[in-house]
DNA sequence: TCGCACAAACTAATGATATTAGGATTGATC
DNA sequence: GATCAATCCTAATATCATTAGTTTGTGCGA
């Protein structure tokens, strides 16, 4: 039998595709064993655990959304900007519903200080730089608009939007409008 | 050997409170098999399946985080309403992380649209009566508060917020102000 | 009070997953 | 072409979920 080619990246991206198409939670070694045609235990070659496994996918989803989101936001400012960073987050959790769920993952601290996820929540904060607002309001603006869209993104997927009027599509585009004006409002407040 | 008594609700109980102390991820059958110094196979006379268990403790979490708003905002109003029901929320994550998370789990329509959820949603709608918003921004509105609480506890949970500052109290006094005074605008701007 | 009948809990067995230990084989290297 | 390490495999153990079939409390009627 030739060999499978196997490595921690293959492994980790075909994870990474398996989780959007059956849900990160039903990603398992198994399947991805079966995936490259491989025994189970072959894999433990390139992974140490089903942990591990799942920390790089994690790993992957968040670097993948940062780098969207640098690219996304780069040369805008303003509300421009925000527009473009929380629809690539949207987007993506759409787009991507295995590689979301997998960003939302435990990490240590160590991982996640060097992950994506801290790389996404610098240009959520660099971003907010359009809008003038005081140092410790553009921490609480930054963590507004993580949150909601997180919040957002999740209950859209799980449906919990669609049994109700009007579309969730309207509803996002008021919300964020809304989340602008917050924001202006609490730029000029400063002044005052 | 005396018999230990089991019942549905005993059962979906403990479950319960072990996902609380264990998370709602390692909530296994036979986990709550050890707890009642009972054999695994004795469950499926009273639970279906781990997908019955787990769905049951969504509901109980659903129906005790409704519980608990509906008290919260009841004799309020306006702003003060608003406070009320997102402190529920906020403190029902951080008290109950495990019925939080259960809270999520993913329920078939027919159960969603009776269990606590759907009640959850209508006390939110409800309480933003206090704003005199339009027919379509309270829905809008509706959205923005739960994405916003969902978010902003899940992301304090998972300490996003821990390895920043200012304190993470001080984000969600400012933000959940913040929401305040843009449902107010939102408000005025319909008789403009 | 006796015994019956049903419900509650048990034993036994199967199949999936994760993980470890140790053996074989491929394929690059000298 | 022999060597050797990395790669993949077989075998074995443990945990969990689930089903089938068996024993046994226990409350209720005779």
């Amino acid at each position: 039998m030739p060999r499978a080619g196997l490595s921690k990246d293959k492994i980790i991206a075909a994870a990474g595709n398996l989780a959007d198409d059956e849900g990160f939670d039903s990603l398992t070694l198994a399947a991805v064993a079966r995936l490259f045609n491989v025994r189970l235990p072959s894999l433990y070659g390139h992974v140490a655990s089903v942990h591990e496994l799942k920390k790089g996918v994690a790993l992957l989803a968040l670097h993948s959304l940062a780098e969207k989101t640098e690219e996304a936001v780069a040369g805008r400012a303003g509300k421009d900007a925000l527009i473009a960073l929380v629809n690539t987050h949207r987007d993506f959790a759409r787009q991507h519903p295995g590689l979301f769920q997998a960003s939302r993952y435990p990490l240590d601290g160590q991982s996640a200080a060097l992950s994506g996820g801290a790389r996404l929540a610098r240009v959520n904060h660099a971003m907010l730089r359009g809008y003038a607002l005081g140092e410790e309001d553009r921490v609480h603006a930054t963590r507004l608009i993580g949150s909601f869209v997180l919040g957002f993104s999740l209950l859209e997927l799980a449906g919990s939007f669609s049994h109700s009027n009007p579309d969730s599509e309207l509803s996002w585009k008021r919300d964020v409008e809304g989340l602008d004006a917050l924001f202006q409002s609490w730029a000029k407040e400063k002044h005052s």
